[in-house]
DNA sequence: CCGAAGAACTTACTCCCAGTAAGTTACTCC
DNA sequence: GGAGTAACTTACTGGGAGTAAGTTCTTCGG
């Protein structure tokens, strides 16, 4: 039992909720410097000072510990976007803060990025599609935007284009970045962004 | 000797470029059907009725072979994609052409499209660095678009963020589309973009 | 305090697959 | 026909994902 004679949980020597997080940061730490193919699960485990099956209790497989850690760190830079959206004077301002707020993330958690630039290794079988699952929060909150700021006469569809347009720009843009010897600053990137994509949004016209 | 006397090739009863093209062939169908990482080497030596090492000899690698694939693939779709964008009547309907081309192509080609979406399997070693330079001739096309459209007072830093913001953005979608159960038609998809894009273009101005 | 039940954890494997060393066969030219 | 080389094969190694089967720890009812 996990519980006193009153219900509540009482520490327990060997605990698992605290292993599970251990080996989530060991994780992270490990595929965010090696990369997802340069990573063994042995090493994870001796990180830990674990035995390999554990982990594999925990977690599943190695897609599954992989998806673990991004979805973690995915929900960490949602909420710094989302801060800043929501901090911001009035709609324009928001999606500008918002583009900011994500390249500025990955400016300063580069190991964290390494880990999402990864999810594109999750392309066959069900993982794909948990990874999809853990980018369509970020999705969500890009549609809810462009519903603010699009005329009314734009329908589903459309809301989906250009949500998933949006994404995808901030994505490649990001990946770019880290890959270029001079990149532009967070601020000018985020900047050309805006102008390009402000205008059309409210021009968009039916189909 | 590989020529007659008069310096003419000449045919081999076993002959190195056929068989190239045999093995890359094999190659693309079964990382097309089952992934990159779903495909073994073994399998692909035995349809082409080849033995491994000969394999290795002629691509190096498991990513050598792929990015042969790749290659090849990307070489297809900016042929594609280019030609619409040439035989357009003015900029504003070479743009359209080009995205309705692109999304067109993946449709018609699901096979090819889902080799390049695991493009971003190569996110580790000098494979990342050598997929990025397959993706470069897209960027390139695209920047030359944006510059032939652009304010003139817009400088390199900018044509290359607008360009990476188109690359990203199509190739999200086309992704989106093959994982969506009634996507929109490639000819909604691109109209939308056009719109999303094309008034910004031009109205890009100075940091 | 004792023993049963189950959760946490380990040892010691299997299997698969990328990559290779070393050798064999087929062709070309002199 | 023999030397040289390109095309090709057999038979292996190494490493890593995943697992079967067992052991140790913790809790709880009696």
């Amino acid at each position: 039992m996990t519980t006193t004679t009153d219900g509540v949980p009482v520490k327990r020597k060997r605990d698992r909720a605290a292993r599970e997080r251990e080996i989530l940061d060991a994780a992270e730490r490990i595929f965010g410097d090696r990369g997802y193919q340069g990573t063994s699960m042995d090493e994870i485990a001796a990180e830990v000072g674990v035995s390999k099956p554990l982990i594999y209790q925990y977690y599943g497989s190695k897609d599954g510990l992989f998806l673990a850690c991004l979805s973690r760190l995915r929900a960490q830079l949602l909420d710094a976007v989302s801060e800043a959206v929501l901090a911001a004077a009035d709609a324009e301002q928001a999606m500008y803060a918002g583009f900011v707020a994500w390249f500025q993330f990955l400016d300063d958690h580069p190991r964290a990025w390494s880990v999402i630039v990864d999810e594109g290794m999750l392309s066959a079988g069900p993982a794909a599609q948990a990874a999809d699952e853990v980018r369509a929060d970020f999705v969500e909150l890009i549609a809810t935007m462009v519903r603010l700021n699009a005329p009314s006469t734009i329908d589903d569809e459309e809301i989906q284009i250009v949500a998933q347009t949006i994404s995808g720009a901030t994505e490649r843009l990001a990946i770019w970045r880290t890959r270029t010897d001079t990149p532009p600053s967070a601020d000018k990137t985020a900047r050309t962004l805006q102008d390009l994509l402000w205008q059309g949004l409210h021009t968009l016209r039916e189909s």
